[in-house]
DNA sequence: CACTGCTCATGACAAACGTCATGTGATGAG
DNA sequence: CTCATCACATGACGTTTGTCATGAGCAGTG
């Protein structure tokens, strides 16, 4: 039998004590590293050398798919899993672009957690089947990349000046934008069409 | 030695078996029943009665707030506590408005939660420090009754019209409400102003 | 009772915004 | 090479906002 090496982060205490704590009953599975933030994450991952890193997906300092990438690119032998409570279409693929081997909401059990584990641990991959069809049925973003670029900088509800100068483009240009971005999503007006691309994580 | 029974209300599974796995450690706590929705957490406590209900801030049905309300009418004798990811003052407050006993960030450890339901079940309440800090400093919504109700409409980017004819009031009133709101908070604009107002709990 | 603060309204003006027509270059597919 | 698409721009138009002045009714407080 193979002994699974685990990295765990997470920046809810209660949360990773509480996963070390389950998955150390799994004989096969040992938790070697913890970490709270991303940038600790990184560094645990490169003290300890994990088989799997279990990474949540909203952490301070870096997120879960950040610390993917760069896991991928300094430790390819560690196969990088998502966990998160938010499961928007978005980031799912984001997490699978970023080379994630799996991504599971936090809704399911330790024990199947445990089993997902070993899965990727094997080589294989998995997606929360309710996400997987959420993904696909949400399809991908039909805005430019431009058109996300200025959405973005909308996101917080500055003002077209505010936006253009941001994005080094003209007023006009960056109305134009916002409108097609807007037509395109079929919302009223771009504060709208702002809470849309962010509900399906195209933001 | 009295024991303590415990309600555990979590939508996420893996926190909710991992946390009923670590308290069962300690000798004088009991978890008697656990749920994953507002609706299903009431319900689980009129069948178990339990002496302290942990419930989770987000949940489907009802939130943590509105099932310590419930809880509060229905079972006097069950002490509430809130747990959560999201620290916002506004949350804070409204959770002790509600009775709630205690009002915990998910990033303490399972033991110290365990000590916090101890103490919640002695009759005393808990507040985290920085939590507690950061309400004191945040300090009351500025905005009158009216003024975050017109707010909240305005929080999906409906235009004023919309908005206008949701609370039955004329549109220059409604500009004039969302006008003062954003100068109170200090906004540019009404979108800014949602923002602000959200991050502070204040809608 | 006077005063203050909240609610609700109207009207008016300037600024910001959404939309459309139109044009230029660049890039990539056929 | 041609055609479509994207990036970027301008100017113009009407609409939607933000802001301000002003006023009326109604509650609670001193």
């Amino acid at each position: 039998m193979t002994t699974v090496r685990v990295l765990l982060a997470d920046d809810e205490h209660l949360i990773r004590g509480a996963l070390a704590a389950l998955l150390a009953l799994e004989d096969d599975l040992v938790v070697v590293a913890e970490a709270a933030t991303g940038p600790e994450a990184l560094a645990m991952a490169r003290a300890h050398r994990p088989d799997v890193a279990v990474l949540d997906l909203e952490m301070p300092g870096a997120d879960g798919v950040s610390v993917a990438t760069s896991l991928r690119a300094e430790l390819p032998g560690c196969r990088t899993m998502i966990v998160t409570s938010h499961g928007l279409p978005g980031h799912l693929k984001r997490a699978l672009a970023a080379g994630v081997r799996a991504f599971v909401p936090k809704t399911v059990s330790a024990r199947q957690l445990a089993g997902i584990i070993r899965t990727v641990h094997a080589g294989n991959r998995y997606v929360d089947p309710e996400l997987a069809a959420d993904a696909i049925s949400a399809g991908d973003s039909p805005l430019t990349a431009r058109e996300t670029e200025v959405l973005e900088l909308a996101a917080d509800g500055a003002p077209v000046a505010e936006i253009a100068e941001r994005a080094s483009l003209s007023q006009g240009t960056v109305r134009n934008y916002l409108s097609a971005a807007a037509s395109k999503l079929g919302a009223e007006n771009r504060h709208a069409a702002v809470r849309l691309a962010r509900q399906r994580g195209w933001v």
